[in-house]
DNA sequence: TGCAATTAGGACCTTGATGGTCCGGATTGC
DNA sequence: GCAATCCGGACCATCAAGGTCCTAATTGCA
């Protein structure tokens, strides 16, 4: 269905919610998995990955926990996606896996799927987690396309 | 990791190899899998979908087949997609499923992932089939290797 | 120095969707 | 009547995602 993981979803309820730890401060998984609704392990779960990918900082020990490394503002959706899901790719022809497809010689589309997942991957740089955890505004039924976002 | 369904590749496949049908005629199920390189049955579900979702259109009895309700530059890919693999929606939270979220009263991106999702939708409406079957040099190539690939 | 709190890094299992196949029925042309 | 073909499902195997848990390693404090 086009859809990303839980995982990425989750990422960016706890980003946001690390954003409201105060300056230099940090939020332990617990707090966090507290604040968010999520069960903890989950959450050290998500915390983890987005360190290995440096987008938050673990320090250990007591009175340790997660801080974002830098402003929501700065965190391009991409990059959570893409630490949570891997790269984009729609499809298995596009990155290095080549050999693979038994219908190789046959398949027209062949290479033709770059352009597609660069388009969504513009899409997604345009956006930042600060955009997605922004205005408390309700945002009911946005029907026609929203010009802030644009995809090209 | 954002990727479609293979149904939907091979939808696309499918679709490239019914443009090469003759004006006015038909290509069996078994034809287009010789020609795709993919199994019979699989073609068939393909075909069956598509022919659900009025992109192709199915000729029973002998002399029958498939052939293409629309030229391929008048398909956008996300016609496709969303006929294969449902409707565009990153997360559950998007489409109409409200009370399943159990962090409701918590989640801070709640409603928010509609941009996201328009953007997308957005970038894909903009791409026909016949973009990707066309000719290797219509379709810009921006970058040969990006850099969001280096997360793994 | 010992203890408690906390992250780090896995292993493990369950579940659901996906991929793929197959079968009976309906329709059409010869 | 017969053969070819689409139509609408049911059916099962596989695999990745979701989620939990366990054992180190680290840090602060009494």
């Amino acid at each position: 269905m086009l859809r990303l993981s839980k995982l990425t979803d989750y990422a960016v309820v706890v980003l946001t919610r690390l954003d409201d730890a105060a300056e230099g401060g940090v939020l332990t998984a617990p707090v966090l998995a507290g604040a968010t609704g999520l069960a903890e392990p989950t959450v050290s779960k998500v915390l983890k990955i987005l360190a290995h990918a440096g987008l938050v900082e673990g320090r250990r020990g007591a009175l340790g926990g997660y801080r974002l490394t830098r402003p929501l503002a700065g965190i391009p959706l991409i990059e959570v996606i893409t630490a949570m899901d891997g790269p984009i790719a729609l499809t298995a022809c596009v990155d290095n896996s080549f050999g693979v497809c038994e219908s190789e010689s046959a398949c027209p589309v062949r290479g033709r799927w770059d352009p597609v997942n660069e388009a969504i991957r513009r899409a997604l740089t345009g956006i930042s987690i600060a955009d997605l955890a922004g205005p408390p505004a309700v945002v009911p039924h946005p029907e026609t396309a929203s010009p802030i976002f644009a995809a090209e």
